[in-house]
DNA sequence: ACTATGCCCTGGGTGC
DNA sequence: TGCACCCAGGGCATAG
């Protein structure tokens, strides 16, 4: 699941290849269809062949192309897409679902097994992302804003922490592992959590996101970053998909469960109400 | 306004 | 070995 490290992982691997590129063709597959929100596949494939990429940006879990006549290619990966830059005549991977040629030879590939991902071609990034708030790793996502968010609310602490419109970019991943660095129980009911509190959760997002992305993101399954590289951080993570080991903080058996109809993992030695 | 649930999609894992 | 079933989940739509 690309979240937010592996996100940009793969905006700043693929910047330096892309940004200048014309593109000469894009082909979305037979069955990849969905893919193409804001047009007909076939419409959108001939508005984008003989634009020039001139930035290469990200919003939370989005990836943003600006080209050359002002509009925007808007990508979201969802849980098991990736981007992959190859040489024209690399093979298909098995799953992929669109082809972007290149003017230098070169290509990306969107390669999809569950057909979530999605493609707007929009003048401006916010069209196709509404309900995004500040990016997680922006100066916008402050501590009193979390706060803010929390302060009233009967819902989980983590299902805030995967609300967009709270800090774009947190996932799954990310929501169980900053808990876990803050100490607090990700079921609690957001309102019990005070300004103190608050903080510290605020500072876990930061940090977990930042120690993800100089790790090259997490792979648990099917992330890929813009070379095909898998990321080092889901070696590293304290509690997701970790239930029935030992927690590293304090011993107790992580457990899992459900919260906001996500799998969760938490310590229950640790992480309180 | 807030909260919960279902939908989309398909490979991999589990149980019989 | 084969087959049916269930699970994973981001963002959105819908219902209560």
């Amino acid at each position: 699941m690309p979240e937010l490290p592996e996100v940009e992982t793969i905006r700043r691997d693929l910047e330096p290849l892309i940004v200048g590129r014309r593109i000469q063709g894009v082909r979305i597959h037979p069955g990849a269809e969905r893919l193409a929100v804001t047009d007909a596949p076939r419409a959108l494939e001939r508005a984008l062949a003989g634009r020039t990429v001139e930035a290469v940006g990200r919003h939370g879990k989005y990836l943003t192309l600006r080209l050359d006549d002002g509009r925007w290619w808007v990508m979201h990966l969802r849980m098991t897409g990736s981007l992959v830059h190859l040489p024209a005549d690399a093979p298909p991977h098995r799953f992929e679902r669109a082809r972007i040629d290149l003017d230098d030879g070169t290509t990306l590939r969107f390669n999809d097994l569950r057909k979530f991902g999605t493609w707007h071609l929009v003048d401006d990034p916010v069209e196709a992302m509404p309900n995004a708030g500040p990016d997680a790793l922006s100066d916008e996502f402050t501590p009193r804003w979390l706060r803010e968010r929390l302060r009233g609310r009967e819902t989980p602490v983590k299902a805030v922490l995967l609300d967009q419109s709270v800090a774009a970019g947190v996932g799954n991943i990310y929501a169980d592992e900053a808990c876990w660095i803050a100490g607090i129980d990700p079921r609690t009911p957001a309102g019990r959590i005070g300004p103190t509190r608050a903080a510290r959760l605020h500072a876990a997002v930061r940090e977990t996101l930042e120690e993800s992305l100089g790790d090259r993101g997490s792979s648990f399954s099917d992330y890929r970053d813009g070379l095909g590289g898998e990321g080092m951080h889901h070696l590293l993570v304290h509690v997701f998909r970790r239930e029935g080991k030992p927690c590293g903080r304090c011993g107790h058996t992580i457990v899992k469960t459900r919260v906001a109809g996500r799998g969760t993992h938490y310590c229950p030695g640790c992480q309180r109400r």
